[in-house]
Parts: structure tokens; sequence; C-alpha cells
DNA sequence: TGATTCCTGTCC
DNA sequence: GGACAGGAATCA
């Protein structure tokens, strides 16, 4: 599933053969990803296009248009895939392809999802990209209040303190939170965690200073890492050239329960929290804090 | 704050 | 044949 260092990759794979080019012909072969415009009326408004940037915020993969046309706003969600090809299959022999667009230059972009779970807005051109005033199409509600992108410098270790404060959700449940701060899911909130060392459960206002820095520390290098590693392929990433990511084999702890934990050896456990697994090591991660440490006979 | 919904491929 | 995976919206 895509998350921060997976849509980074696309944004960037893409933007070597999307900008500067133009849409020729774009064809909606499954209109369930189109939000608050008709496919006709899309195919038209964007037939001849050239693409000017591509950005991102959080998960949000933003496609950047001349002319003063809207942009898109992407989220691929689970299984989505926005990618660039020398062919395309015909309309009918994919049954998971949503979109193709032609391009001027030759070959195709191409958006597939097998779950039909992502999503193309529109976000009208405007001051800050677009605010409520855009008005014209309708924005995720989850756009608008959007946290600080997990990779920019808004997102400081007193912001975090901040956000955190007098919480009591599991620190894993605030990491997924895209209010407090954008582009991390359940692979990287586990990844953070174990780097980390902090307990997945842990009441988010529980954390001290120094694990909120520590935190911090951790999401920026395992961010950066990811990166680097262009994306993590679990099941389904591919980037905007159809590659696979490289981070999978280094995840420390998302799908290696019951594994053992490559810095201490002792098992990895699993716990539901907020209807998400956490994986995680019980020696590494203590629930308790280090140092001032109280063990409460556990009730139940 | 937690359950439910959307989806479908995969795994047991 | 059923549980599970999951991001975000929506409900209770």
């Amino acid at each position: 599933m895509p998350e921060l260092p997976e849509v980074e990759t696309i944004r960037r794979t893409l933007a070597t053969h999307l900008v500067g080019e133009r849409l020729e012909r774009v064809e909606v072969l499954h209109p369930h990803f189109l939000v608050g415009v008709a496919a006709d009326r899309f195919a038209r408004l964007y037939a001849g296009a050239r693409v000017e940037e591509l950005g991102r915020r959080g998960k949000y993969l933003i496609v950047r248009f001349a002319a003063g046309l809207p942009a898109w706003l992407v989220h691929l969600r689970m299984t989505g895939r926005l990618y660039v090809r020398e062919t395309a299959p015909e309309p009918g022999d994919d049954p998971h392809l949503h979109l193709r667009a032609r391009l001027a230059g030759g070959g195709w972009l191409l958006l597939r999802d097998v779950r039909k779970f992502a999503r193309l807005y529109l976000l009208a051109a405007g001051p800050a990209g677009g605010g409520a005033e855009a008005g014209a199409f309708p924005l995720p509600p989850g756009w608008l209040r959007l946290g600080p992108d997990a990779l920019g410098d808004e997102l400081t270790p007193a912001r975090l303190e901040r956000a955190f404060a007098g919480r009591r959700a599991p620190v894993k449940a605030l990491l997924l939170d895209q209010r407090l701060l954008a582009g991390l899911g359940n692979i990287y909130s586990d990844e953070a965690l174990w780097r980390a060392r902090l307990h997945p459960a842990r009441a988010g206002g529980s954390l001290r200073p120094a694990e909120i820095r520590r935190l911090w520390a951790a999401i920026r290098s395992l961010l950066e890492e990811a990166i680097d590693w262009r994306g993590t392929t679990f099941s389904d990433y591919l980037d905007g050239e159809g590659f696979p990511g490289g981070f999978a084999i280094r995840l420390q702890a998302y799908g290696r329960a019951g594994q053992p934990c490559r810095r201490c050896g002792s098992r990895l456990e699993s716990l539901r929290l907020g209807g998400r697994s956490a994986t995680f090591c019980p020696r590494c991660q203590r629930r308790a804090t280090t140092g001032d440490r109280v063990e409460r006979p556990r009730t139940r």
C-alpha cells in the first residue's frame, strides 16, 4: 500500500516522463475513481492538457497542469497504481484498468486499481493550492484537515509533542492519524515505533519529550531510507515505471510477527489497536518508560 | 473512540 | 468457505 515513501517514489519516477508532456487523449474506462466530475467532462477537460509539475502532500499525489486546469489530487489507497507504459491494454482486456491517457510523445499513462479504492479529485488552482473557496469540485474531507507532511520542515519534535499532549489513544493510532502528521500508514508506523523502541499501545500523552524526539528522528531516518530504496513492495505497490521497491526485505517489524527481532532475538508479537495490526518487539519496545519503569500488576 | 463500509485477491 | 488485509469516511 503506498505510504509516503511509495508516493514520493511514484512522484519522482512519473515526473521524468510526464513533466512537459501532453495528454493527447484521455479515456475513462471505469469512472469509479473520479469524484465530483463526470467521465466525459473529465476526458474533454484534459484532452491536450500539458503536465507542468508533480507534487506530493502526505500520501496524496498532485499532478499540476498548465493553462489553469485543476490539478489532479490522487490518492492510491491500497492497491492503486499510477504509471507509464509503452503500450496499454485494450479497453475490456484488463478489468482493473480505470484510466488510460495517450501521451503526445508516445506511451500511456495508466491508472489501475484492483480494489477500486483509489480516488482522483480535482484541485482548482488558487492560493495555497486551492482552499475551500476553490469550491468548484469536491475535495476529500481528509485533505482539508491534513497535518504537516511527515518529511516536511513543519513537522518538528515540538509540533509532535503538542499533537500528542493529553492524548490517551495509543501512539500507534496517533501515527496513523493524517491530521497529526501526513504520510504514515501501517507499515511505517510499525517500523518507526520499532526504531524508536516504543510500545505501540503507549498512550500518546505518556511519551516523554526525549521519547518523542526519538520517535521523530526515527520517522525521518526511516522515510528517507525507504525513499532511497524506492519504497516497500509488500504485495501490490509498483512505482511510476512499474518497478517494485526494494525496502520490503529491510522491514524490521511489519509483517514479521512470530519471527525473531533483528535487534534482540525475541519473538515479535502482534496486537490489534484501533482496528489495525501492530507488530512489535516485546523486549525492545517496553510498555513502561525506561529508567523510571514501574511494574503494575495486570488486572484481568 | 470504535465499528462498519468499501473491494477483491490471497491465504488457511 | 471464510477470515484477513487496509486508508479513510461515516456512523453510533
